[in-house]
DNA sequence: TCTGGGGTCCTAGGACCC
DNA sequence: TCTGGGGTCCTAGGACCC
């Protein structure tokens, strides 16, 4: 582990809505929100006024009465974040972008070239600020999740670096929620024993933290409050599941309504994986009902998928057993799919001749090897003529979406 | 405050194997 | 036949993150 601080955490202010304004001068300084149903990001004139992502659109209208929505301009997101992490490639390989708008990066091997990690940081926000204009803060600290706690802190547009020697000062009055890991529910919880600050966390005894939240999550706390946190920074994470979910507000629970949201939304998983040379085992759904409460069914099967027609099968499958153990709900708020146990390529199988021939879904049969070849078609009018050239279109999932279609796109896409 | 869409990781019980 | 221990996989649920 590095003796010294060398890990920068580098996150885009407020991002979408700080993008909107540097497209629109007559947004600066005004509160704004990205979305419309929802809020997907909101400008820190907003968040003055309690508006947070997430948030039902009209709840913030009621907090921030001048609040005014724009449309998203997602293809500028992809662009100008891209733009800002290339800026920290300049002084470092080792990057971890762990959204469209943050990233770690360990500059511990360029301070012979950059200076300290300290002038690297603040080098990056003069040239994300000169170069795509945009507020960028940056924390530099010894590990991970310092320098993350670090730039929270240094929020809005600054910069914090922690030195090994004055970490426990810096964390000592800190709430405890800065935490990675640490949401309502362990907020809460740690509240109820009288623990608010990271300082009261560190007094607190390993064993009755995780009496208290479980093995891992009072482990995890307990190391980081106590100062040892060693993750390094890592340049390629690959994905472990491929999913999509579409709220449909209050809907019947019949066939009419879950099996053509359920090939809309097996579309969009399966074209995802099929453009990643993906396939997967376990198949997913979650059912949500009128009252929100939740239900998932899963089944892995024998071989990996990729096929739409199959994957909106067994998801039919999955949910019509999710919905019989629950006859007492007559509507549905929520449906998602979800593909995990990836692994490389299906294609392959249909190459090698097939003497699996006893489950009509596999690539290997008829059917299956149409099923492979109609995707395969759809696809490349797709990859031609655009998404909405053929297929499943979103009629399917009726008029209650809230999220444009711009931000699912932009949510799906690699980074 | 009752709410979107994309994900990750952890837990716990049961099945099954050696 | 009334009984150990460890490991792995599967399933369902939940907390959390951006």
């Amino acid at each position: 582990m590095a003796a010294t601080a060398t890990i920068l955490h580098a996150d885009l202010d407020a991002f979408y809505a700080s993008v909107e304004q540097l497209l629109n001068p007559e947004l600066r300084g005004k509160p704004i929100a990205v979305g419309g149903g929802v809020v997907l990001a909101a400008s820190y004139e907003a968040k003055a006024f309690g508006v947070r992502g997430g948030m039902p659109g009209r709840l913030a209208r009621e907090l921030c009465p001048g609040l005014q929505f724009v449309g998203g301009h997602f293809e500028e997101y992809q662009r100008l974040g891209k733009q800002a992490i290339a800026v920290l490639e300049d002084f470092t390989p080792l990057i971890e972008r762990i959204s469209i708008d943050e990233a770690f990066a360990d500059v511990g091997g360029s301070v012979h070239l950059f200076g300290t990690p300290g002038d690297m940081a603040a080098t990056v926000r003069r040239r994300v600020r000169d170069e795509c204009g945009l507020p960028i803060s940056v924390g530099v600290a010894r590990t991970k999740h310092l320098a993350k706690i670090a730039s929270q802190v240094a929020k809005p547009d600054g910069l914090v670096v922690v030195e090994p020697e004055s970490e426990l000062d810096f964390l000592h009055d800190l709430p405890v929620e800065l935490m990675w890991g640490v949401g309502p529910v362990t907020r809460a919880r740690l509240a109820e024993i009288g623990v608010h600050t990271i300082g009261q966390l560190a007094e607190t005894p390993g064993r009755s933290l995780e009496g208290l939240l479980g093995r891992a999550v009072g482990g995890k706390l307990g190391a980081l409050a106590w100062n040892r946190d060693p993750r390094d920074v890592e340049t390629h994470v690959r994905a472990r599941s491929v999913g999509a979910q579409s709220a449909l507000g209050t809907r019947p629970a019949a066939d009419h309504v879950i099996g053509p949201a359920l090939r809309h939304l097996a579309d969009r998983v399966a074209s995802r994986m099929r453009a990643k040379s993906l396939a997967g085992r376990t198949i997913t759904v979650r059912v949500r009902f009128e009252d929100l409460r939740s239900v998932t069914r899963s089944i892995t099967l024998p071989a990996a998928i990729s096929a739409t027609a199959t994957l909106a099968e067994v998801a039919r499958d999955l949910v019509a057993g999710a919905l019989a153990d629950h006859t007492d709900e007559k509507h549905v708020s929520l449906l998602a799919i979800s593909v995990s146990h990836l692994q490389r390529d299906a294609a392959l199988q249909l190459e090698l001749p097939f003497v699996l021939g006893d489950d009509d879904r596999r690539p290997g049969t008829e059917q299956g090897a149409a099923r492979w070849v109609l995707d395969r078609a759809v696809d490349a009018v797709r990859e031609k003529f655009g998404r909405d050239s053929v297929g499943y279109g979103s009629v399917a999932l009726g008029d209650h979406r809230s999220v444009p279609d711009g931000f699912r796109e932009l949510a799906e896409k690699e980074l």
